[in-house]
DNA sequence: TATGAATGAGCTTTCATTCAT
DNA sequence: TATGAATGAAAGCTCATTCAT
């Protein structure tokens, strides 16, 4: 609050926003060539720094892979907590907001397919351990998935024997596949508008309707 | 039909014996350690066998990869292609055979997770040009499931406007997410059974019915 | 001389055949890629014989070397062999002489540049053992062509003083130059002429006459 | 000039020098072992160096050997360009030119036998592009040489129709020959006398005067 | 704090040689 | 006798990581 100790401050602040900018030349690096591919050399060279420099701000390859991947997730997540589960009362509305929510999801995947890249490949593979760590995030999508489900179970609109875990987690591998397909799509804007209708529409209706 | 040649045949044969053998040790070493954590000697270790000799039936570690995930997609594929799109006449039937499918793909992800750790994980990272192959697997996938969404389409037991391909690949992202889900369950055939009754419900009902 | 045992010298005779087929194999590939650029399954190759059977017939790699550099050594020497030292009576019967070795020499350099590849280039650096065999070939040409000189001192048409043998080893320079500058020349044929007028007038003219 | 920037020269200074002292312990064991018996684990534990280190400062095997053959045909080339081709105007001057350029040059070979070794033996054979780059070498040695030779023909006390160019090969070929004979010569100093008197005047008188 | 020179573990790959058939 | 499958020593090279400056 007070002025005192502001050059420590203005350090841990630059501190802070080199490995910001780490974090963010790595993910680009990673997601163009690939993890293993990737050099720490290429990630200091994108940045103009020496490699060496890289050491004093994260462990190793991996703890990079590790940050990166986090702010990937976080990035992902936000967008789907952007919504309150508990603010639809029927099906209509919550259908709607689905369609909002997809809308938002498949936008960012077609916008930034460098994060399907790294959350839906890269991540998955790094090692095994990581794809833990990566199945890990598609949990934690499949758990923010389930509370809106619980949501409708609870509300009524929903039935009350519906597997909510797996169903979310079902629904959590049409957004990957949704993500893997948006990464060669000639036409991801259009493609990303089929998903949102043929997506929700399955999702609500089931394909028989 | 003659014993004429039988020599060259046997060793024909033998060759052929030992380059399943070697393609069988890498899928099971890759799945442990992960492709990129993988030595040619830890294969050729694997088979008791100098490693020298891998060379002899493979040009180089990505080549025995894609051999790997050849096998590996095959074996996959035949479990969905065993059944005939055009066997069913009737949503019940389709149901019915839908079920079945799902049985057999859900209970292969069960008993080889390795599997599933090829197609999904490891053969997605090795390097840029093997995530496009293994995409195309789950293309090819998705274009067996829309062969029996198309029948039923087709034969007019499911609705004219479904958009049978990126629903096809939607059910793709389900199959993945169950072989995910498998690959860390504590008890895999009870998560397994949870899948295919989640799975199919969502599939044919839609979340709300 | 009977016909006994005929059957194991035909057998003989074969393995003679098929050494010196191996021989002559080797040198050809042995010049074309050079020493060490070549396997034994090139020669092998070249004959369509498989590589062991090359095993067979000599020791290692390093032993046909040694066979392929003898027996060229053995082609070059013939052509300096081929006249008779004791011949020449005076100096204008050895330059002739001279002249008509030079031009037989200086042909077979023009025709099989191999030869020349082989003794003053490949032979000479295969391995510091070998350097000192080819060096002794180049020694033998010396000698060779030192018992020219000794008539031509001893029948008393060349100066008492002079240095034979480094005189003959300066000679020999000059073969190893003329094959060399053969190696890479336009037209071989003319540069030959040229090497056989030139070489000769310095040789016993000097550079003054 | 001013003290600026003293870190960075100070860096590229001990850069430079430790390119050269890679460079001359690669000329060691390149002429000790042979080029292809060498490994860089050689050249680097010569140095005491981490072999990674080597690849720091050239790019690979090949590319130190050309160094090394450039460095040494600088060395051998700086022997011959010492003296000056048109300071000589008459057939005596040049012959005590050519006896002083003969000492030194022989007695750089008898001094140090590895670079004959190298301009003469490994680099000829090292591979076949490095064959035609040391035969470059012997052709910038001839024209060194030819240099001499048209300044006593334009001067008038060589004879007009001498070709100069093959004469001036051959004369390489002398000092090839000298080279290689120093290399395996019980006492070098001796024999290099020797080679400095037979060699200039077969030279300059022929073998007949 | 920033740097990049130095390092060596560890990898892929080649190929001369052996030997059972 | 002829073969070629099997072998493993050995080499070149890369790159994550350390540390003196």
């Amino acid at each position: 609050m007070s002025g005192v100790s502001t050059a420590a401050d203005r350090a841990a602040e630059r501190a802070e926003q080199r490995r910001a900018d780490i974090v963010h030349a790595a993910f680009k690096v990673f997601t163009q060539r690939g993890y293993h591919a990737t050099g720490i050399a290429d990630i200091a060279g994108e940045l103009g720094i020496g490699h060496g420099t890289f050491y004093r701000y994260f462990e190793n390859k991996r703890d990079i892979l590790v940050h990166v991947l986090a702010d990937a997730a976080k990035r992902l997540l936000s967008v789907i907590d952007f919504d309150e589960p508990g603010d639809t009362d029927s099906l209509a509305e919550y259908r709607a907001q689905t369609e909002r929510i997809c809308h938002r999801l498949f936008t960012l995947f077609a916008e930034s397919p460098e994060l399907v890249r790294l959350l839906f490949v890269e991540g998955l593979a790094a090692d095994p351990e990581l794809t833990e760590l990566t199945l890990g995030t598609h949990r934690a999508i499949a758990e923010g998935t389930a509370l809106y489900l619980r949501n409708g179970v609870h509300k009524g609109f929903l039935p009350a024997d519906l597997d909510v875990e797996v169903t979310a987690h079902a629904l959590v591998g049409v957004i990957i596949s949704c993500g893997l397909s948006l990464l060669t799509a000639a036409d991801p804007v259009a493609e990303r508008d089929r998903w949102i209708r043929a997506g929700t529409r399955v999702m609500f209706d089931g394909i028989a309707h």
